[in-house]
DNA sequence: CAGGAATTTATCGTATTAGATAAATTGCCT
DNA sequence: AGGCAATTTATCTAATACGATAAATTCCTG
């Protein structure tokens, strides 16, 4: 396990969380309301720069209404999406 | 996503580390050399008290030869374990 | 019961995450 | 071009992971 295997991984992960994101169309500010993450710690790790601890992946699958581990797979697996309707939406409170 | 909760998932995965290390019949000592943690940390994280990140869980399972998203899945499956015969076996080098 | 192996726990030093904030950059839209 | 929103990047501080090491504890097994 080289240092840029390690990089490379974090990417991958980035990816998947940014795909899930933007699959929910959510921004990174409306992500970091729901999940307690701050914006900018959101893209660090969305960008694959920043090693996030197990907790915070947990903070933002929840967020996104995904399992961590779908968060993680390597497959080319489309993350899961809720279907057209959205039941149960997201309760972004007074964010504007 | 309470500090308890979070809790319980560090618990969970730690449960799953733990299951899948001794299935293949390795000690801490032997997967602190495999994966380049620690014994002490590795203990820590399997027992749920450390809030490991996520190129450590990485290299945690390379060693173990699972996927990462393995580690983290909530559901009862067995992490998957290699046949009997344990083709490719880990090289411990000169370690006793 | 004794002895050894495996695991747990504690302490310490170093490295790194994460929040807050702000500035810089990029992208889009009219 | 101008302006607004979204994202990226930088800086600072506090919290915490991790390795090393050692001591304590638990678990076997004879």
């Amino acid at each position: 396990m080289t240092q840029d295997a390690e990089h490379e991984q974090l990417i991958k992960a980035g990816r998947r969380i940014r795909a899930a994101r933007e699959g929910r169309g959510l921004n990174l500010h409306e992500l970091a309301r729901l999940s307690g993450i701050s914006a900018s710690a959101l893209s660090l790790i969305e960008t694959g720069q920043r090693d996030l601890r197990l907790t915070t992946l947990y903070r933002i699958a929840d967020a996104l209404r995904v399992g961590a581990d779908d968060l993680l797979e390597d497959q080319e697996e489309e993350v899961p999406q809720p279907a057209v309707d959205r039941r149960g939406g997201y309760d972004l409170g007074d964010y504007t």
